[in-house]
DNA sequence: TTAAATGCAAAGAATTTGCATAACA
DNA sequence: TGTTATGCAAATTCTTTGCATTTAA
């Protein structure tokens, strides 16, 4: 399944010069397997059913390590924590300002809005 | 200048219940001057240049307040603290994620994304 | 007069950091 | 072996809240 995809990702860390962990691991099989978009806080949660001694601090850590490389997005969707997600899911987020509903559009949907985006402004979405 | 604009907001509030305070005064006067988007603190600090005696709790209500009434929103860019502006301003954000700059873009260029996104999804940009 | 707003201090979330220890390469 | 990552606790940052007092309408 997502295995494949976590030993690329676990490629990519470690030719970073990154050290493969249980805890990374650990987050990315979260990652990998979550439906939804996950708050730091709901991934430290499900990460510590397997793995009680991981730490909030280090799921922070390991995502900032994972973003950096380009793997693991994060934003802020209204109030509250924000929520990650792997980077390369194509799509993006629709939020309802009143119920803070998310839904998710796929990418292509943006592609001629991203195209006048890039001429116009410079910008790769 | 933006005067018109700041008695009509006034009058909303009034209009709403709400009461017109030196406070309420201060902050959307640096909202209607203001070039870019400002956080809490940074609004805070402008406003206390006038006026020390503004607490920063006080602007928070105050934005919740103008929130409330659809004349300001507030957006989370990024890390740290989210960002506060009018609401009508008729824009959207293009934010660099590399260095975190702020691209105002016309709301025209997003028309066809709105209306394919409100007639498959439901959903008013 | 009276409901709404303020200032202050204190509580609360969300996130980051310093440091000694542990573990990958 | 030598970095890099972890766990923990404590510090920061951003935001909200309780309460007594003030103020606009």
């Amino acid at each position: 399944m997502g295995d494949e995809r976590l030993e690329h990702i676990l490629a990519t860390l470690r030719s970073d010069g990154g050290r493969v962990t249980t805890a990374r691991r650990a987050v990315l099989e979260e990652l990998l397997g979550a439906r939804a978009h996950l708050t730091a806080d709901e991934l430290a949660a499900r990460v510590q059913v397997a793995h009680p001694e991981i730490h909030r601090s280090t799921v922070y850590r390991t995502l900032d390590a994972l973003e950096r490389l380009g793997v693991v997005v994060h934003s802020h969707l209204g109030h509250g924590g924000g929520v990650y997600h792997l980077a390369d899911e194509r799509h993006q987020h629709l939020v309802c300002e009143d119920c803070g509903a998310v839904v998710e559009v796929p990418d292509d949907v943006f592609a001629s809005l991203a195209s006048v985006v890039r001429r116009r402004y410079g910008f790769t979405i």
